[in-house]
DNA sequence: CGCCATGCTCTCTTTTTGGTAAGTATAAAT
DNA sequence: ATTTATACTTACCAAAAAGAGAGCATGGCG
């Protein structure tokens, strides 16, 4: 999605594009994204911190994504063979960046609140006016 | 998501975060990204023009998506009354600074591709490697 | 007259996603 | 002997998202 000028040296190739793609689309949903906040903020955290720390997860949903972030190489899990189990997470450089990376984002998205909410109220507004 | 030292001067509101991540969720997703790329290369496109510059999407996911995306102050969108029907969607400057954004996602995603496929392989030979 | 082009919209079906709840293993504590 | 804690896994079900395909409006064209 880069502008134009941004785009790498490299060639824009279709293959590539549609690989990036589906990186984003594995990588850029709101859990990953909240445990990659979570994790920046605290580097090791166990399964049950996670938790705690995602209002709302379920236990199914957060164990699909901690895997998901494993198998893409954006966080490691250690198990240590003890009872009761206890596992630890962290991120990976490559984690790390991309939190980096998703940081732009985040400050557009906080920086352009207002007017996102202004424009749904434009359009709700027209929506309501024109229809008569 | 921001970094903790790159996180804006105002403190970190949950009620604020709340609504960043819904944004981003409704903002992120494959179809308007793809369709923040193609408006940006091309200004101006009709429906048909963007129809054929998204591979594989359906007309009711475009009419949806773009939808979404003048709800959200991303497009515009210019209806001239001639027959047969002729609309026009350009990128409002709010749009334009989202593809700005998400540049970083997508040089990230561009640079560390060769990485995240090792990670891939690496998790795939794991699983297939420890259960036995 | 009949057909085409365009940009939808509507319905129906399939696929995907996510939640809930129960089950598992085991050592230590009571 | 029973309970507790932890990190899952599995089965089942409901809801949401997406795809397929038909229908619509209408002026110009042959």
């Amino acid at each position: 999605m880069p502008h134009p000028a941004a785009r790498q040296p490299a060639p824009t190739d279709p293959a590539v594009d549609r690989l990036v793609e589906e990186i984003i689309g594995r990588v850029a949903d709101k859990w990953t994204m909240l445990l990659i906040e979570v994790l920046t903020e605290r580097p090791c955290c166990r399964f049950g911190e996670l938790a705690r720390a995602c209002p709302g997860i379920s236990q199914k949903m957060l164990t699909q994504t901690l895997r998901g972030m494993e198998r893409e190489g954006l966080a490691t899990r250690t198990v240590y063979p003890v009872v009761p189990p206890k596992v630890e997470y962290r991120l990976t450089d490559l984690g790390l960046s991309l939190g980096e990376a998703f940081c732009g984002v985040w400050l557009w998205a906080a920086a352009n609140r207002a007017t996102i909410e202004q424009a749904r109220r434009d359009y709700a507004a027209r929506q309501a006016g024109s229809p008569p």
